[in-house]
RNA sequence: GUGGGUGUAGCUCAAUUGGUUAGAGUGCCGGGUUGUGGCCCCGGAGGCUGAGGGUUCAAGUCCCUUCACUCACCCCA
């Protein structure tokens, strides 16, 4: 038979990973507990429209990376590409705005782009989503990049990047998109050809680009720093200076543009110099008009995500996991092994990790796996010879072994183990 | 979607200019030794060399096709 493999750009999270995970997790969790922000789970899928209205229907991620079919109704769906629109949803429909001020948020898990697969970028990738509602302050921008800081430090991360930028509002983009297009039309055929589509298409675009040539052209184009409403800019300066009051070590990258159409104002990435070219491992912004685009009251937001298999793949050194055994039971003959599994069961009920061969094999063999099990304790007993009258308990690590009395034996296992 | 690289044992890798039965380490299984596992010794299983076609007396090796993986572009976490 042909074997069946995975979906190209998908991955198992193997036992020797997970640890890991659930570590960056519970840092996750643990962090954004004190900082007030609650969990949320959402639906992994969505209506189409709603990543269509909320990312933009120019971006790339809508234009040819969702994964996207028709529902057996045929309601078009969406495996969700990112996980602000899903929590902004939630929030309108369960009115959220209306039963407080200010509403905080996270959430982690699986998300979905049918991209080309390399290093640090898959098809389906995990993301930590953080958003707060509800408060249009530069404190709100500050608060929420001191926590991605924080969080990303305490999972042991070192040599971060963070840089910020100002992308305006809807009040001062508009000229700034003008000054652009009017410079780039200038120079027009020095462009590559896909900023040249984007002069029409989505022209900020265009500070992404790579191409040398294109470079060249785009550092002399307007600065939307520049271009800054005296609002903006009053709230770009307090964000800088905030920054500074709480020694936050940034640099502003007006290049900076993102590749969501919804971010207005702050705009933020962290980047790890270990991470070949996908160097970004956390991004996220100001989306002061997204939740009224979307059907909501007037409400300002501001979130990040950070991708989970780039931060671990940042992370120095990680050992794999194991298994985690206390107790090895090796039973010897078929009387040793019906009290053996006895034995088991009832020290995993008590809370101890135990575990034994079922399959009767010789001694040596029960005792290789018992090292493979990582058991910090291996009983030996059996139905005949010097196994008859007593169990000898032996511990793994330092060889030193101990009979342990036939009666109340369960209760001393336990004494014993738990003491350790 | 566009380029480059790589495909040999479960894993990491060997195999002269094309040359006989494709090897080693590790892991796995069994045995010996050790007070009863680790160290050591012996043995065993495990491969359509990614797949298909071609050149040749002869292909793991050269050519073509295809698939997979991988890196990069685009873009993003």
């Amino acid at each position: 038979m042909e074997k069946i493999t995975v979906i190209k750009g998908f991955k198992d999270i193997l036992p020797e990973d997970t640890p890991h995970w659930r570590r960056v997790e519970s840092i996750a969790r643990e962090v954004f507990d004190t900082f007030g922000f609650r969990e949320i789970r959402v639906p992994i899928m969505e209506k189409t429209e709603l990543f269509k209205r909320s990312i933009g229907e120019t971006t790339d991620i809508v234009e040819k990376e969702m994964y996207t079919f028709a529902d057996r109704d045929n309601e078009y769906i969406t495996l969700r590409p990112e996980a602000t629109a899903s929590i902004i949803r939630a929030y309108i429909e369960h009115n959220m705005s209306a039963a407080e001020p200010v509403t905080k948020l996270f959430t982690m898990g699986p998300m979905f782009r049918r991209e080309r697969p390399q290093k640090g970028r898959f098809r389906q990738f995990h993301q930590i989503n953080v958003e707060l509602f509800g408060d249009d302050k530069p404190q709100s921008d500050v608060e929420i990049i001191l926590m991605l800081i924080h969080f990303l430090e305490l999972t042991g991360l070192t040599g971060l990047a963070l840089e910020i930028n100002s992308l305006g509002c809807r009040a001062c983009r508009p000229a700034f998109s003008k000054a652009v297009v009017d410079y780039l039309k200038g120079s027009e055929k020095g462009l590559c050809p896909d900023c040249q589509r984007r002069i029409v298409t989505n022209p900020l675009r265009v500070f992404d680009c790579k191409v040398e040539t294109c470079g060249a052209i785009i550092a002399r184009a307007p600065r939307i720093l520049d271009y800054l409403c005296p609002g903006c800019k009053e709230h770009f300066d307090e964000v800088k200076s905030c920054l500074d009051e709480q020694n936050v070590k940034y640099t502003v990258n007006p290049k900076m543009v993102r590749g969501l159409d919804y971010y207005v104002k702050t705009a933020f990435e962290v980047k790890s110099g270990s991470l070949g070219a996908q160097n970004s491992l956390a991004g996220g912004g100001r989306y002061d008009g997204l939740v009224s685009d979307l059907g909501g009251p007037q409400t300002p937001g501001i979130g990040f995500g950070v991708g989970i298999e780039r931060l671990l793949s940042c992370l120095p050194e990680l050992e794999k996991g194991q298994y985690k055994t206390d107790v090895f039971i090796a039973a010897l003959g078929p009387q040793a092994q019906k009290i053996g599994f006895k034995l088991t069961c009832d020290l995993r009920r008590a809370g101890i990790a135990a575990a034994m061969d079922y399959s009767g094999k010789s001694l040596k063999s029960q005792m290789k796996r018992a090292d493979k099990l990582n058991s910090s304790y291996t009983l030996i007993f059996g139905d005949k010879e010097i196994y008859e009258k007593r169990l000898e308990l032996r511990n793994m690590r330092t060889k030193d072994q101990q009979a342990i009395p036939l009666d109340g034996l369960l209760a001393s296992l336990i004494k014993i183990i738990k003491e350790r």
